[in-house]
DNA sequence: TAAATTAGCGCACACTTGTAAGCTGAAAAG
DNA sequence: CTTTTCAGCTTACAAGTGTGCGCTAATTTA
């Protein structure tokens, strides 16, 4: 079947380009069919011969950019059981993402915004995956009830992608900084939730 | 002075016309030039009397958007004066704001993460305020450090903002629900942020 | 009153865009 | 070998874009 491996290859170059075409001054949505088939290097017709469209392939772009992510926060965690704190490592993994795929990572903040309802969906799918897979982690390493975790989940992970936004376009030195305020405002909120009563 | 009051009235008129353009699937980029003249009813070109480009109204916009929002928060601020929960009270007047404006709303959101780097800082600035001013308020009804406070504030500020974000495109029902959670996340900070130690 | 300013307009131009229609040549199926 | 399939191409078109240029008519200034 040496044919279907041509257009998956075709298929990759697709994805490809549109993620190279990403920077901090274009977005999914200024990016045209035309400008990703040149990047490409196919015919712009061509390009329906693996999506319907550009809201297709940017969909197709959001759910392999969550999971890269989220692949990477679970190896984070795997770090961890083997010593280190938790909080901290899991802020130092998530940063360098950020920093080492930033058009990933921009991708997904934008379109958690755009103008897309089912981009938004999507990206919104992304997070409540990140959230769940933190809530089960604080319930297995504490005795807070799940309610609570949760709360602490949700609570911790929007602070992380809100300050992950801010850094991204800053210069290292304050990167560092304001790791280190987001990790002090992570454990406000874990001793919070951990003293919370009523 | 006649011709400077006209020239005021249309340039309402254009900043008008791109407010009312914004929605949930329009977004300032997608807007063009010519369709913000049309909805003002003035020639594409009388723009240019006005802005020297959609950049140029784009910001003004967010600008404008930004103080009307800050404005109703130092009113909520009034409010709590005259008795009533700072947090509650506080997180109600913003979820106000969100569904009475939500086009400013929408606005100031996705030119936080858009792809101009001008958009970006003035958004951002817009935040800093909000920050600052809650920093403020903490210092002066608590005993905190002003480091811990100005710690405090911006996570509070960056989880409402991130909820508010959520909230915006979601049934009554399930706003409600969203903010009595973010009220009990908040307090996680505020408890948190009162009770770290080292 | 005469001159200067200017908000707004119409026209025009050079581009870019998405995508429809139909062809080609090579791979896959029979 | 013959037929079918189909990835990718070329061509074409209608629609929309930003903006330069120069005019007009009314207001403001002198």
């Amino acid at each position: 079947m040496n044919r279907k491996e041509q257009k998956l290859q075709t298929r990759a170059a697709i994805m490809d380009a549109a993620f190279s075409l990403l920077s901090d001054e274009r977005s999914l949505s200024s990016i045209s069919l035309r400008e990703v088939a040149r990047e490409a290097g196919i015919a712009p017709t061509s390009f329906y011969r693996h999506f319907k469209d550009m809201d297709d392939l940017g969909l197709t772009l959001v759910d392999e950019g969550g999971l890269a992510l989220r692949q990477l926060m679970r190896q984070a965690r795997l770090r961890i059981a083997s010593g280190g704190d938790v909080i901290k490592v899991s802020i130092d993994t998530f940063m360098e993402f950020v920093f080492a795929n930033s058009n990933v990572f921009r991708l997904l903040l934008r379109e958690r915004s755009g103008t897309s309802t089912a981009f938004r969906e999507a990206v919104s799918r992304e997070i409540q995956h990140f959230i769940a897979e933190l809530t089960d982690y604080i319930c297995r390493h504490t005795k807070l009830p799940l309610e609570r975790a949760n709360l602490q989940a949700e609570a911790m992970v929007k602070l992380v992608f809100s300050t992950g936004a801010e850094a991204i376009d800053l210069p290292p030195a304050q990167q560092k900084q304001l790791s280190e305020r987001l990790i002090k405002q992570l454990r406000f909120i874990a001793i919070g939730a951990a003293s919370f009563k009523k």
